[in-house]
Order: C-alpha cells, then sequence, then structure tokens
RNA sequence: GGUCGGUUAACCGAGUGGCUAGGUAGCGGUCUGCAAAACCGUUUACGGCGGUUCGAAUCCGCCACCGACCUCCA
C-alpha cells in the first residue's frame, strides 16, 4: 500500500511522509467535546478537519478505526471557586443530574456534527465508562515510580520522570523555565511542584461525580481519559493523534508522560494540530465568551449574526483555509463562503447535464493530478478547493460551448468532482431539496393560474384537460370558490 | 516575563527565491427584449528597515504590531 501522503507532525515541526504502522490499518485518536455546553464555531474546526484526514485515509483504500473521545467526566477547574468540576457546576445551575447534562450536551454536539456532514467515528468512548482502566493506569505509573499519593489524590512526578525522559518535547517547553513561570495558583499545596499534575483526585463533600479507588472517593485526572482510550483501542502504539492546538500544552505533554511512564515508549507516532478559529483577531472559545453556537449559526440568532449560515457554508469556510492556520470569522466572510458554496454545487449539477464533444480542449487528468498533490501536501483543502474552482470555470465554459470535453473526459471529471467535493471535501447540496419543495410549489401556482385564465374565458375542454394531465402525474386540484387547491398521492 | 506562531491586495485566504492561487466584492466587456447566470478582461499585495542574491513578498537580522500557549479550553 502506497502513497504521497505527508502531514505536518508537531513532534517534529516538519512535514513527514505518512506510513502508518500496520497497513493497511490506520489507527487515529481525536479529542472531543468535553460536554458541558453547546457545541460552538470552535468545536466544528477539528471535527471537520479530521473527518477530513478521516474521508481521505478512507479513499486511499485505508482500513481507518478513528476514536474521537467524549469528555464526560468533567475535570477539576481552577477559578477562584476551588476546583469545581465543571459539569456539577452547571449541573447544580440547571438542577439536572451530572449525567442528564451530558447527555443533553452529547445529543445536542451529535446532531450538530450530523447536520455538518461529519461521519462518525468508528468509536466515540466516553471517559466515564474507562474509570477502571483509568485506575489501572494511575497503579502501573504509580508502580514505576512516577507518582505519589497524597491525601486520597495521585499526582504525576513530573520532575521525576524528566531526569528519564523529555517533558515538554512536543510543546517546546523546558522544565526549568515551567518552574518559574508557573502561577501560583490556590489549592496546589498538595503537590510537590506547581507543574505536577493530578491522575486521580480526592472529591470533596459537595463533589457530585465520584468513583471508589483504592486512593479515595473521587475522579480522574484531566489528560488520563485520552492516554486510556486511544491505547485501549488503538495499541500502545497507534499512528495519528489529532486535536486542537490549544491542548498541546498541557493536555498532549501530560499524555505523552503517561503513556511514556507507564510504558516506557510512546505511544504516538503523528501529532497533528489544527489552529483555532478567532473572532476579531482573538480565539473563540468558552471561557472567553466570545462564542457562536452552531445553533446560532444556523439559525441567524445572534446579535453578531447579519444572517444564518447553513451547515454547508460552515463547512466550506472552515475548508477555504488550511487547517493549520487561524481562520478569522466574519460575516463578510460567511457570505463570501456562501456564495462560493453555491457556485461550485450549481456547477457540479451543471456537470451531469453537460453533452459530449469528440474532443477536449481543457485537460481534465491534470486537474487530477493537482488535486491529489493539494491533499498529499498536509491535506491542503484550500488549495484543493482552488483547483476544483478551475473545474467549475471548464464547467461553465463547456455549458456555454466555449471548451469542448470528451465523453471520457466528461466521465473523469464527474467522478472528480463525485470524489474530491463530496466523498473527501465531505460537501453536499443543501438546495436540492428544499428548492424542489418550492420549485413545485412555484410550479403549480403557475399551473393553477394559467388554468383559472382558461376557465375565465371558458376554455373547459382546456381547464379539463390540465387537470386529467395532472391527475395522471399523481397531483390532484381541488376547485374551490376562488382559487384551488392541491396535493399529491 | 518565557515559549511559539502570524502580519499577503476592498474582505476571506493559498503559495513561492524568478512563472495568474482561489473565493467574495468592484470596474469594463460578451451574451441577452430586460434582468439574472455564465464567460472574457481588469484595479489598489505581500508590516517597516537593513542584509544575502543576477533576482526576495519568499532566505537571514533587527524593529513594530497582533495572536496562541504558559490555567479549563477546539
Amino acid at each position: 500500500m502506497k502513497n504521497n501522503l505527508v502531514i505536518y507532525n508537531s513532534l517534529s515541526r516538519k512535514k513527514e511522509p505518512f506510513n502508518p504502522l500496520h497497513p493497511p490499518f490506520v489507527g487515529l485518536y481525536v479529542c472531543g467535546p468535553t460536554v458541558y455546553s453547546d457545541a460552538h464555531l470552535g468545536h466544528a474546526r477539528p471535527a471537520i478537519v479530521f473527518d477530513l484526514l478521516f474521508r481521505y485515509l478512507t479513499h486511499l483504500d485505508y482500513k481507518v478505526r478513528y476514536v474521537r473521545n467524549i469528555t464526560d467526566v468533567g475535570h477539576l477547574e481552577n477559578d477562584a471557586d476551588e476546583g469545581e468540576d465543571k459539569i456539577e457546576k452547571k449541573a447544580r445551575l440547571e438542577h439536572l443530574e451530572p449525567m442528564e447534562v451530558v447527555q443533553k450536551y452529547l445529543n445536542n454536539y451529535l446532531k450538530n456534527m450530523e447536520q455538518l456532514n461529519i461521519l462518525h467515528p468508528s468509536i466515540e468512548p466516553r471517559a466515564s465508562g474507562h474509570i477502571i482502566e483509568q485506575q489501572q493506569l494511575i497503579k502501573t505509573i504509580l508502580e514505576k515510580g512516577y507518582a505519589y499519593e497524597i491525601n486520597g489524590s495521585v499526582y504525576f512526578d513530573v520532575l521525576k520522570y524528566n531526569k528519564q525522559y523529555n517533558y515538554g518535547k512536543l510543546s517546546g517547553r523546558v522544565l526549568e523555565d515551567l518552574q518559574t513561570s508557573t502561577r501560583s495558583l490556590e489549592g496546589q499545596d498538595e503537590k510537590q511542584n506547581s507543574f505536577d499534575f493530578a491522575l486521580w483526585k480526592k472529591a470533596t463533600p459537595e463533589h457530585l461525580m465520584r468513583w471508589p479507588s483504592p486512593w479515595s472517593e473521587g475522579f480522574p485526572g484531566w489528560h488520563l481519559e485520552c492516554s486510556v482510550m486511544s491505547t485501549k483501542y488503538l495499541g500502545e502504539t497507534f499512528d495519528i493523534h489529532g486535536g486542537g492546538m490549544d491542548l498541546q500544552f498541557p493536555h498532549h505533554e501530560c499524555e505523552i508522560a503517561q503513556s511514556t511512564a507507564a510504558m516506557g515508549k510512546e505511544s504516538v507516532r503523528y501529532w497533528m494540530h489544527n489552529n483555532m478559529i478567532t473572532i476579531n483577531g482573538q480565539k473563540m472559545a468558552r471561557s472567553l465568551g466570545n462564542f457562536i453556537t452552531l445553533d446560532q449559526l444556523f439559525s441567524g440568532e445572534h446579535t453578531m449574526l447579519q444572517q444564518s449560515y447553513s451547515p454547508m457554508t460552515i463547512r466550506f469556510f472552515i475548508l477555504q483555509a488550511h487547517y493549520r492556520s487561524t481562520v478569522d470569522f466574519s460575516n463578510e466572510a460567511l457570505q463570501a463562503a456562501e456564495k462560493g458554496l453555491q457556485k461550485l454545487m450549481k456547477a457540479s449539477e451543471t456537470l451531469s447535464k453537460l453533452k459530449p464533444s469528440l474532443t477536449s480542449t481543457v485537460d481534465i487528468a491534470t486537474l487530477k493530478k493537482k488535486c491529489y498533490e493539494a491533499m498529499d501536501d498536509d491535506l491542503n483543502s484550500s488549495v484543493l478547493l482552488s483547483i476544483l474552482f478551475e473545474g467549475v470555470k471548464y464547467i461553465n465554459s463547456v455549458n456555454d460551448g466555449s471548451e469542448r470535453l470528451t465523453s471520457g473526459d466528461l466521465k473523469s471529471l464527474t467522478d472528480l468532482f463525485s470524489t474530491f467535493v463530496f466523498d473527501i471535501l465531505g460537501l453536499k447540496d443543501e438546495n436540492s431539496g428544499k428548492e424542489n419543495v418550492k420549485l413545485t410549489d412555484d410550479l403549480m401556482k403557475i399551473i393553477i393560474n394559467l388554468r383559472q385564465d382558461a376557465k375565465n374565458r371558458k376554455e373547459w375542454a382546456l381547464s379539463d384537460h390540465i387537470r386529467e394531465e395532472l391527475k395522471k402525474a399523481g397531483i390532484t386540484l381541488k376547485d374551490l370558490k376562488d382559487g384551488a387547491e392541491w396535493e399529491v398521492e
């Protein structure tokens, strides 16, 4: 199995040829959402980026097992109000059970993902379903001597780990720098060093989410679930781990430390990080309160939105930028994306109606080659789209008669669009269904009006003929006192 | 403060040591009863200052500004 795919590995900070460990199988793990509020535009980005990767690898005939976790345990929040669990905080506010909150927002997230035409991962494991495995990993790390227990909590000993391994290799941190620069936060008295992180945390009396363990009734640390669930389903070593750039430190750094401490080796071969979506140049995040939820985008109900934007417009908007660049939100940019998407969709419809010629005046084989080159170059969907728009130009030109395509080339171009626009980029024509309903409605109005004119002129034969023909087409006309109703059988 | 990244035309956004990215918007034209669509042509680019080079927006240095991470976060 061969491919020309090159991906940027955050670990080496270089583009590297992608060679899976056990071809034709590929293991892909991506950090999913913490489900304690509605999904926002920021959540759409990694979902779309790694959906693109999943789709492309699948297109290249790899057998991909794609694991995307659901964080439903909620993790410690270092707010002024001493480490309150996010999910519980929300639960108390809304008088719901923590798991009820989880279910509500998980449902919403999954609904949004479907709207964005994001394929379901192969496995969507939940942190709460892997408490035992997480405890096992803690035990192993304790046995290896890279963690210590204090007052029922267990912390990872970063200093000791760093003597043998390199803590900070992924994010470019140097431990000595961290020692001086890490802010001193309250409630960290237990830790030997400020940069140590929790593997197990003893629950305070008001903490609702808790599980029994050898150390205390409590809950697992922030970073544990990913180490556990990735290796459980993909093996001790697996191909790709993805997530947002903001997770690089400390989350992914800690994952590396945990896995390495437990197994003596690293799990991940290629680290991939998508960049952020900005709004007025600033990161869009729940914590900053400047986020727009996907439901709001789709409905247009937000003070910053001039109109609603369809899921495919959002998808197209995100795909227009390369995943490692920031992408800046604005109404203007989304409206441009909406128009661009419409142009692409319209062209692909036109394509299906083109008539073949005996000769071709444009080079489809080269176009196809360039599409693969764009995707192979670290999933450059931005360049891919620019090439597909060359194809759009060809299509419209052929339609206008200024260019020609043989039936063979026509088929190639149709395959190309089907493959790249729909299968790989995962775009779909949202208007076809809606338009048809509206179109039928409009057509029926025209027919009914014409028939009314005929009736007004007492041309009953014509009027009856129209009604009979419609009946044959499965449409029943019902004449009312004024006007007419119609219905489909 | 530390680490890392960015600054591209009206807006979004690729890319590259010499060759039109693309989308949206604008302008001119073709087509058209009109309009729309489509097609053709087209305008203001590579933050600033130096350096390397035959040639830099692209490499190097300095400066300015912006951002991310360092704390849950996509």
